[in-house]
This record gives structure tokens, C-alpha cells and sequence, in this order.
DNA sequence: GTAGAGGTTGACGCCGCGTCAACTTCAACC
DNA sequence: GGTTGAAGTTGACGCGGCGTCAACCTCTAC
């Protein structure tokens, strides 16, 4: 009993293209009568393609299906292998719908507030600011996850003290600024001190575990305050962040 | 101020390929002083490029983050809609998961008890027998949600209860073959209405609504049982199904 | 002069096919 | 004999978002 493509295809419901395709990669070779004639399928094809399908649709890709057919490995380690990756995946997605959803409500409130330029100089950092590609693989995304928790964990006192803290810090810098202090100087470095501490305390931020920060993070910060508008603003405009840049590297080649 | 490609890149972590790659596809075009030589990025770059990584890593495509940035149009509402795809996506892993786990303890079971017969004749039959493209479309992924369900609902009695049914039926079918009915005759096509009858009453087969299978998932489903041998094998073997598919084919040319 | 760092364009690869395109073969009908 | 149509073939592009060579140019430092 032999069937050409098109009852296969019938008999299956995948496309004649899909049988082509699976013959082409060896996943599921044709019975070909003669080298360049039109292709023949027999029961054992058959059923081979059925097992296929089934662990198509559980989301195998065909070179974990042809793995699992072809080898005598056994179907349900495959299987349970393929289910970590798939819980992976929804967590993955999890944690990106959260994100756009505190995205989406944080758009939909007033975008001025004093909130958001902590979040713009905390949290986007993280995310976007890196100064080497090995860093990068050390702060993952993780970070803003536990940032967020504890920012929302410090309540509206905390908050409060919070900005306080930010405030006192940025006037710091402008008034050093416009005093034309040398960068290098103790005063300087005492407020790029407290600057470190400042960042540090964050749980998710790179080196908190560490009680100071990961030195890339603080050089590309410190870059970005000068290139990103938004954040130069904070600090007086690009002239003042530019100031904040070079004491802080300064500070940066002293401590590490 | 500018950047060289390099710059931008670790300011923002992404690598130079995808910032050409960005350029190449007009997504962010870089400002250059020549027709060829180096690309350099000035300050609004930067800026967009944040927003652009920002909407990549809540998952936009780079052609809705290009829509987004160049249509005046509200970023709020293009997140709310990326939110309902990614929410389908969602529903989707979490069905697949369920799958791959009863999948993976069906596995891990007996292999060669009845309800097996059963989950061929019926579940996998709803997977992939499909006699015509456009009824493709029409029965998916849920018909198999919905008899699952159904199954666990009967409990331990109704499923004994299904399972003897089940034997009768294939008692009478093969006990016709052997007697070398003929598949027009009264007798025959009376297990044929029966064998209709005990496939519709399952939610989620093909025709359940309206009380007798699709024709289409009928015919399919008899070409697999000649097709396949271990439906063949639950009929008496080839010969044996080879009886049932013309009976059922007769049925179906009378009947619709 | 040469090495090295950093830039350029161009092209392939990944995954699973959908979708033309261009062609052949075979049976059926006039 | 010619025509038409159904069903088959191979070959190639396209999608998404880049990673990863390859081959070449340019500038600076020793």
C-alpha cells in the first residue's frame, strides 16, 4: 500500500510544500521510484510523519524530532528537556507582559514628576546603560525586577526620603559645579562619594552586593549623563553633568 | 557632540552590527559626513535609540518600534495592542505545556492499556486526520481541550462504560468483515450509523453541534483507519478496516 | 614599514516552511 | 493530432533580527 503526496497530505493535513521540506532536510525521506520521480510514501512513512506531527505540535523543532526519532533515546526525557526550555519561555513572558503593563500605566499618569526623573536616572540605567560587553552579561534583566520591588516596598515615607536624598545630592553637584571646582579636588570627590553610595544602596543595582559599584556600570553612567539630554538636564545642563563625569571617573580610577 | 559607532555601543550596550543593521533598515539612520565613510551619531540619536531599545525589550518588532517613533501616533496604545498578542502567546505556551505534560504521563505509563486504543482512535484522530484543507480550519486546537475534559469528567464508571461500547462496536465490525458483508447492506450500514453515533457524542469531535460527525472528518478519519496500522490492528487488521472505511464510505455518500 | 585598532560593505546562516516561478508528465477530451 | 488540466518536480526568495565571517580601507603609533 503506497500513497502519493497529495493523499499524504490529505490524510495528515499538512501541506504537499511541508512533505517536501521534511524529505529535503531527511526528516522524513520519500520511497522514490526512480531517482527524479514523483515521490512515494508507505506505511512506515506514515507513521513516522504521525509521531512527527505529535512532537511537532508539542513544540519540538524538527532536529530535536529527528534526535529523538532516529536515535533510541527515550521520548519522555526529550520531552521533559523540552519542558524546562517551555517554562522558561512563559517566565520570560511573564515578566515582559508585567513590564508592559507598569509601562503602559506609568505612561498614562503625568509624565513631569519629580518620580519620574528617579526612575529615568535608576532604572533606565540599568537597563540601557552598559560600558562593556562582559558587564553586560552580569546585570541582567533581573535588576529593574528587584529595583521596582523595592522601590514599591519603601512606602510613601521611604519614597519621600528618597527624593529628598536625590535633591540634596543634585544641588551638591550644581553648586560645584558653578563653584568651577577642580575635579580631583576632596570636595569633589566626597560628593561623588556619596554618589556611589547613593546608587549602591539599590537592591539590583551592579555591585550592591558588593557595597559599591561595579566600576563599568558607574563609568557608563557617568558617560550617560553627559550624552543623554534627559539625564543631563538633572544635573544643570550638559556643562554640569560633564563636570559630574569627570569627577566621577576620577573618583573611579582612585577607589578601583 | 558626537559619537563614533563604537561609543554609541557601549554607551547603550547593543553591538555595531545592530546599530548598522538599524541604519541599513532606516530604523535609526546614523549621520554621516561622506557618502561612505564612518557613521557618526549625534545626541537626538542617542535619544532615539533608547527608545528604541526600551520597545525592544517589551517585545515590539523593529517595524512597530519604527511606527511608533515616526507616526505621531499614542505609545500607550501600540503597548496596549502588543499586550493582546503577547497575552495569546501566553495562553498558547500554557496550553502547549499542559499538553507536553500529559504527554510526558501517558509516556511514562502503560503503554498498551485499551484507553490507549482509545486515545488513538479518538485523540490523535482530531489532531491529524483531516480530510480537506478548509476543514482544517474549522475543528482546532480545542476540539482536543474539549474531549480531554470531557474524559476526565465521565469518571472511573462512564469511562469503563465508554470502553465497552468502544468493544462492541469493534466486535460487530469485525464480526461483518468476517461474514463478507456487503458494504451497501442494511446490516453494515447499521454499524456504520452506530460507529457515527459513538464518534459525535464527544464534545469537541468535528460535528458535535449538529449531531452527526462532519462529513469530511468522517472520510478522513476511515482512510486512517486502513492507513495506519495500529488504528488497522484495532479493526481486524488491514482487511478488517479496509471493510469499515468502504462501509463508512457508502454511509457517507447516503447519508450527507 | 608595519602592526593594530576601528571602520566599511557584502553575504551567508538560522527556522520552518509559504509562495511564486518555470517546467514536465500523464490522462482525458475534442 | 492538439489542447487542457491536474499533479508532480526543482529552485529560489522571503520572513526577523541580527551573529558571524570575509575582504578591504584608513588612521595612528612605534
Amino acid at each position: 500500500m503506497q500513497w502519493s503526496i497529495q493523499e499524504i497530505a490529505r490524510l495528515t493535513g499538512v501541506t504537499s510544500r511541508t512533505l517536501r521540506h521534511y524529505d529535503a532536510v531527511g526528516l522524513l525521506p520519500a520511497a522514490r521510484t526512480t531517482a527524479s520521480g514523483p515521490r512515494r510514501y508507505d506505511r512506515t512513512a506514515l507513521v513516522r510523519l504521525q509521531r512527527i506531527l505529535l512532537l511537532r505540535d508539542l513544540g519540538l523543532g524538527l532536529g530535536d524530532i529527528a534526535e529523538v526519532l532516529d536515535t533510541d533515546q527515550g521520548e519522555a526525557e526529550a520531552l521533559r528537556t523540552h519542558l524546562v526550555s517551555l517554562r522558561a519561555e512563559q517566565d520570560r513572558l511573564a515578566r515582559q507582559i508585567a513590564s508592559v503593563e507598569r509601562t503602559v500605566a506609568a505612561l498614562e499618569k503625568d509624565p513631569d514628576t519629580k518620580e519620574d526623573i528617579m526612575a529615568k536616572d535608576m532604572f533606565d540605567g540599568f537597563d540601557h546603560t552598559q560600558y562593556e560587553q562582559e558587564v553586560t552579561e552580569r546585570w541582567g534583566r533581573d535588576a529593574y525586577q528587584k529595583s521596582d520591588a523595592w522601590w514599591r516596598g519603601l512606602g510613601e515615607q521611604g519614597q519621600q526620603q528618597w527624593k529628598a536624598r536625590l535633591e540634596t545630592l543634585i544641588k551638591a553637584w550644581t553648586d560645584a559645579a558653578e563653584a568651577g571646582l577642580d575635579p580631583a579636588s576632596d570636595e569633589a570627590q566626597a560628593i561623588a562619594a556619596r554618589h556611589a553610595e547613593w546608587l549602591v544602596a539599590v537592591p539590583g543595582t551592579p555591585g550592591h552586593e558588593q557595597g559599591r559599584p561595579d566600576r563599568g556600570y558607574l563609568l557608563g553612567l557617568a558617560d550617560m549623563y553627559v550624552a543623554d539630554e534627559r539625564f543631563a538636564a538633572n544635573y544643570g545642563g550638559t556643562e554640569g553633568a560633564t563636570f559630574v563625569r569627570d569627577v566621577l571617573r576620577v573618583y573611579a580610577d582612585q577607589v578601583y
